[in-house]
DNA sequence: CAAGATCGCTACAGAAATTGTAGTAACGGA
DNA sequence: TCCGTTACTACAATTTCTGTAGCGATCTTG
C-alpha cells in the first residue's frame, strides 16, 4: 500500500491520486513519459527543477508503481502509468482550445 | 492572457495547463466543485487546507476561466471549468483500480 | 436600532517544501 | 589510470503553505 499522503485524510484512491498528482512537477513528469523512456538527466533538464524534487517525484511515482526504472533505458511509464495517460491525453487538444478562450 | 505559469517556461498550453493543475490543491479544488456550488468556507472545510492558499487558487482558477464565483450559490465550475473536469471524470473508476493494484 | 451570524477574504509568524549548486559513488570504455 | 555517464544526495537560501486570528460588508433576528 502507497504511504497516506500529505493532503489526504481520507483515504479513499481518489483522493490518494488526486493528491499525488496534485504535487509540483508530477503530472509534468508523467507527460515528459508519455512518448519514451527519459533518463532521469534528461527529465531534469527537460522540466527544469532541482535534482532533489525530481528524485523526490521519481520516487513517489514509482512507490505507486505508474514509473519504472528501466536501467537500459531510463524512466518510463509502467502499464498502469500508461493507462493513466491515456485518460489525460485529450488534456492536449482541450488546452489549445482553453488557451484561445482565455 | 493568463500570466505565464511558474513551471512554464515555454507558454505551450499544455506546459501552462499542467503547471496550473499541478499546484497543490488546485485539482482538488475542481473536484469538489464537480456537483454543486461551494461556498468558501465549505471548500475550506472539505479540503482541510488554510484559506490563504484556497484563496490564491481560486484566483488562479478565476483568472483561467475555470472557476466563477456566483454570489447567489457559490464558486462553481464555468463551462470551461466543466469540459475540463468531464476529461477528469475517468479518474474516478481508474483510481479504484489503481489502489487495487498497489 | 443593535446584536449576532455569515459572507469572502487578509495578516502574519512559524513550518515545510523547493531551489540551486556542488558533489558522491558506481560503472564502462579508452 | 583517466574520463564520461549514470542515478542520486547534501545543504543553505528562498519560496510556499499552514494555522490562527481577525476584518469589513451584508443579512437576519430580537
Amino acid at each position: 500500500m502507497v504511504k497516506r499522503a500529505r493532503g489526504s485524510r481520507t483515504g479513499r484512491p481518489i483522493m490518494v491520486l488526486l493528491d499525488l498528482l496534485g504535487r509540483r512537477w508530477t503530472l509534468r513528469i508523467v507527460w515528459e513519459l508519455r512518448e519514451e523512456p527519459r533518463r532521469f538527466r534528461e527529465l531534469q533538464e527537460a522540466i527544469g527543477a532541482s535534482p532533489t524534487i525530481i528524485n523526490t517525484r521519481l520516487a513517489e511515482l514509482r512507490q505507486a508503481r505508474l514509473v519504472r526504472l528501466d536501467e537500459e533505458a531510463g524512466y518510463r511509464l509502467t502499464s498502469l502509468g500508461e493507462e493513466l495517460l491515456r485518460l489525460f491525453l485529450p488534456l492536449h487538444v482541450w488546452s489549445e482550445k482553453w488557451a484561445k478562450a482565455i
